[in-house]
DNA sequence: CTGAAAGCGCTTACAG
DNA sequence: CTGAAAGCGCTTACAG
């Protein structure tokens, strides 16, 4: 293309002083004088100077990038999580490199670790949402500042996390559903990374603590289409008539099955889904959810990063709270 | 954190050959007796050796990463664009960076531009969707190779570009509506980078082709809920039997609009969206939409990239077929 | 095929 | 406050 980017000796030249004051006024750690700090400004506006990051990072371990490894970037809840740590890290002054684990197998997973490791990241962003996400973490060396970014709280491992409040979420959706009058509530859950994701947990036992023994989960895939097939035979037991979706488009789904099923929604059943996404008060009926702040998981991530890159160990754990947020697809249980 | 990583030098100590032979079989380009390459080989292991991707770029010039600008990363169709770079990026060796610019603004888009040109990248995909992304393309200098990834043709910047043909998505589904007797088709725009967005220009040329005047259209934000209260008034005016939205969420905005009015999808009004996103066929009515492949817009956007690094200049431009689906969200007008 | 030398663009002690 | 020197971890000619 062009010819070469400007160096550092360059913008010496022009500017008459030496290369370690321009890189003296670039740091701004040491002081310079006025004049020649002027003179190499100048030169810098004159030049386009762009100092090389590569360069930096080689020399003093200075890293401006950190990295998220995750198992999907697209879908709602990751790429609102991922956009909440790219704003954070901005702010601070980092560019963030993605890397996708597409698999949790052995291959996919060092693969991925090797890249974010050759690249000298100043530390790295984990989505434990899944097994992907949790082989990698695994899969990190101790060399890395890591934090983990889960949309459960769990795990032993000991690093710094930040968790959406899931559990306690899914707890209060279903102590909700019930104290309108519905003797259970059904739950289809998605893939988690845990043994037993946090909603299946707060949902279990809320159950539980009203003294209903849960009825067996079904779990979909992340294909709504599957949900929509799971939600078909939920819709043709008379007895179901609370559902908790593990988020908003299996819970669209559901909304779907019922109302072809003849089953009006909330009428002869109620459903809640998670995550309040765009689309949740749009669906008919609007959707009432347990709303996620994704982006704010992200930027919390990224604050616990920071502290860990700073070698601050402080809070080790931070939780973003869910709120139900109700609309018009729950109601009483009618007799 | 644990030790220092090792370096190359560490490699070849325990190996017992010279640095440069390490390089050697690291690159691969000059040959090395089996011998020591496979004593290398066995350090490498044993050490855990991860080359440092920053001296490699600063003495080689060789990138291994790619930016991504865009105004977004988390809404359907940015995130799946995305996704599709990434993929086609982690395939071919590169990782990819994001930065978002927030607006047009000349001190967002210089400081994006600023962080991308000082981490050397291999080159840079704009996402050409909206005024920031626009606005970050005529920033960008001529030394490095950057390739447009746009919602549609247009724009006479001189680079290379994939494009998604949604111009004539927005064609051929005016055409079918019309084609099942609607006397027009109303749109409701969502905001382009261009000054008519190419769904916009399509849905128009349609009407035309067919001899009708386009009624005024719509312009909406990314938020639903606006789309929302546009729709409204559209479904007040029974007139409109038609309607050509921006994108699902839009769409779904209108069947919840129409609904509400007492106005029946598709008996007394059909609705299209755009997109194809994974909620579309769980809405009710199941949504006729124009479907765009995105993640394939990404891999596309990263081979023209590919090839502009290597210097192959090729085929300038590719566009990036849509697909009408007809689900249960439209029908023949009713007299 | 292999090693000693030079150098990529920067920052950090070291002497003034 | 400022410049000459050294060095970060690598790769690329240069000589063998």
């Amino acid at each position: 293309m062009a010819g070469r980017a400007p160096t550092i000796a360059d913008v010496a030249r022009v500017a008459g002083v030496s290369v370690p004051t321009v890189s003296r006024v670039l740091t701004g750690a040491i002081p310079v004088s006025a004049k020649r700090r002027e003179l190499v400004e100048r030169a810098i506006q004159e030049l386009g100077y762009q100092p090389n990051a590569a360069a930096r990072a080689l020399v003093s371990g200075t890293r401006s990038m950190v990295a998220v490894l995750a198992a999907n970037t697209s879908r709602y809840g990751y790429a609102k999580t991922v956009e909440g740590i790219e704003e954070a890290a901005r702010a601070a002054g980092y560019m963030v490199v993605i890397t996708v684990v597409e698999t949790a197998e052995q291959d996919a997973v060092r693969t991925a670790v090797a890249m974010v490791l050759s690249h000298s990241v100043a530390g790295v962003i984990v989505l434990d949402f899944d097994e992907p996400g949790h082989a990698a973490l695994t899969a990190l060396p101790q060399s890395v500042p890591v934090v983990v970014a889960a949309a459960a709280q769990s795990r032993a491992i000991k690093l710094p996390r930040a968790f959406l409040a899931d559990q306690r979420g899914a707890r209060e959706a279903t102590a909700y559903l019930l104290g309108l009058g519905h003797e259970t509530v059904h739950h289809i859950a998605l893939p988690s990374s845990g043994r037993r994701g946090g909603r299946t947990a707060g949902w279990s036992a809320a159950l539980q603590a009203a003294g209903i023994r849960p009825p067996k989960h079904l779990t979909t895939t992340w294909n709504p289409l599957d949900a929509y097939e799971l939600a078909k035979s939920l819709a043709a037991d008379p007895s179901v008539t609370a559902v908790l979706a593990g988020n908003d488009e299996v819970a669209a789904a559901v909304l779907r099955a019922m109302t072809e099923q003849g089953r009006s929604v909330p009428g002869d059943v109620s459903v809640v889904g998670f995550d309040d996404q765009p689309i949740a008060s749009l669906v008919t009926p609007a959707l009432t959810t347990v709303a996620q702040d994704f982006a704010e998981l992200g930027r919390q991530s990224f604050t616990l990063l920071e502290r860990s890159i700073n070698g601050q160990e402080s809070q080790q754990t931070v939780s973003v709270p869910t709120q139900l947020i109700i609309r018009a697809s729950t109601g009483p249980r009618r007799d």
